[in-house]
DNA sequence: ACCTGAACACCGTTCAAGT
DNA sequence: ACCTGAACACCGTTCAAGT
C-alpha cells in the first residue's frame, strides 16, 4: 500500500510467500509480488537478480519453521522425523512447494536440516562419502515426493491406469483404491522405509569392511 | 516451412521435441512450435487442449526409445536396467527432461515401462500392494535425479556449500570433489541400490509372514 | 543508494471468422 | 472439419532517468 521505504530480501520472500500460499504458484510474479509490496517491479532486481534467485529464498524460508530432529532419538529416527518436517512445512506453502521439489533449498534452512541428516548418518557408523550420497539420495526422494503431493490435490488421473497394469499380473487381486493416490502421506512413509532399510544395509557392509581391516592389526573382537 | 494439411499429434510433439533438443526448454513454446510447423499457433489446440497436455505428450515420446528389459535377467537386474534405460532417453532430450522430473509420463511408454518394472517386482514375490508402492518409489526417485541430473550440467554452485558442513563433522576427511556432483551417473546408481536393498529387505519379510501363515495350515516346510 | 517508468520482446488462450 | 488472425491480458528484464 503505502510505499515501503526500506525494501530487503527478507520483506520480499515473506510477502512472495503469503502471496504464493494465498493465490498460487502462478500468482508469484515479479509483478505481482511488486505491486502487493506497493513498489515498482524494478525495485526488486535491487535485491535479487532474478526471479529464479528470489524463488530460492522463497523456498529456504518455507522450510524455516521445520525443526531439528531431538538428539534424543536414535539415527534412524532422527532422518524419519527431518524428513517429515520437511515435508510438512513445505506441504504448509503450497505456492512453493513445486519450487522446492525441482531446486531443493540450499539457504540457511536448506543446510541446517542438511547437516541434521548428515550427523545422524555418520552416528549411524557411516563413511562421510557414504553419508553424503544417502543424503543426496534422501534429498531427491524428498522433493519427489513433495512434486508429486502437490499436484495430487484431488487423484491424478493418470495413475488411474496403472490398475489395469495391475489387473494383468498372475495372482493379483484389486487393490483398493487409496492405494492409486499419488503422494500420499503413506506412500511418503513407505519410500522413507525403503531407504532406511538400504541405509542400514550399507552401514553393515562398511562396519564389516572396518572389523575385517581392523582385525588384522589387533585380533578378533 | 510449406503448410502440412495434416497436424497429427505425433507430428506435434515430434516437432516440439526437437525444438526442446535444440534450443532447449523454454523455447517450446506454442508459438515457437507452431512456426517450426508452419501453421497457426492456434492449430495446435485442435490437438492438444493445452500447453501442458501437449508437453506430457512430448514426454511420453522421449522415453519411447527406452527398451523393456531382457526377460533373461534376475528381477533385480531388470529394474536396474529399465531405471538406466529410462534415465538414458530422458537425458538424451534435455529439454524435456524437466518436465519428465515433473510428471511422470503415463502414456504408452510410461506404462509400458511401469509394467516392466511392475512385473519384475511380481517376480520378487511382493504382495501387489508393495509392489505398486515400490515402482511409486521408484519412479519418484528416478524423476527427481532426472531433474537434478539436468542442470547439474556444469557443478551446482549450491551443493558445493555442503561441503563445509561436512568439514564440522568429527573424524571426517574432506571427502573428493566428484562427490558433489548432483546427478551423476554414481550417485543415480548408489541411490538405485539403496532402494533394491530395501525392496529386498521387504520381499523377505512378507515371506516371512506368508511361511508363518502356510506353516499352520500345511506344517513347515 | 535506491527506486521509477517506459519500452522491448515475448507469452498462453479466447473468440469470431474463414475455407 | 480444420485452420487463421486479431485481440486480451498478461510475462521477465533492460535501460535511462529520477530523487
Amino acid at each position: 500500500m503505502s510505499k515501503p521505504r526500506f525494501l530487503t530480501p527478507d520483506l520480499i520472500a515473506l510477502t512472495a510467500l503469503e502471496l504464493g500460499d494465498r493465490a498460487g504458484e502462478k500468482a508469484m510474479t515479479m509483478r505481482r509480488i511488486a505491486s502487493e509490496l506497493g513498489c515498482d517491479p524494478m525495485a526488486l532486481y535491487r535485491h535479487f537478480r532474478s526471479r529464479e534467485l528470489l524463488l530460492d529464498a522463497v523456498a529456504d524460508l518455507a522450510i524455516a519453521d521445520a525443526a531439528d530432529p531431538d538428539p534424543d532419538l536414535v539415527w534412524d529416527e532422527r532422518i524419519t522425523a527431518t524428513a517429515h518436517a520437511i515435508r510438512g512445512s513445505a506441504l504448509r506453502h503450497p505456492g512453493i512447494s513445486a519450487h522446492i521439489a525441482s531446486r531443493p533449498p540450499m539457504g540457511e534452512n536448506g543446510r541446517r536440516l542438511g547437516a541434521a541428516m548428515l550427523t545422524a548418518l555418520d552416528e549411524a557408523g557411516l563413511s562421510p562419502v557414504t553419508a553424503v550420497r544417502s543424503v543426496q539420495t534422501l534429498v531427491a526422494y524428498l522433493a519427489s515426493s513433495l512434486a508429486m503431493a502437490v499436484r495430487a490435490g484431488v487423484r491424478d488421473q493418470r495413475w488411474e491406469e496403472v490398475s489395469d497394469v495391475i489387473s494383468e499380473l498372475p495372482e493379483t487381486e484389486a487393490p483398493g483404491e487409496e492405494l492409486f493416490v499419488v503422494g500420499s502421506a503413506e506412500q511418503f512413509r513407505f519410500g522413507l522405509r525403503l531407504l532406511l532399510a538400504g541405509i542400514k544395509a550399507e552401514a553393515v557392509a562398511e562396519s564389516d569392511a572396518n572389523e575385517k581391516r581392523k582385525g588384522k592389526a589387533t585380533g578378533p573382537r
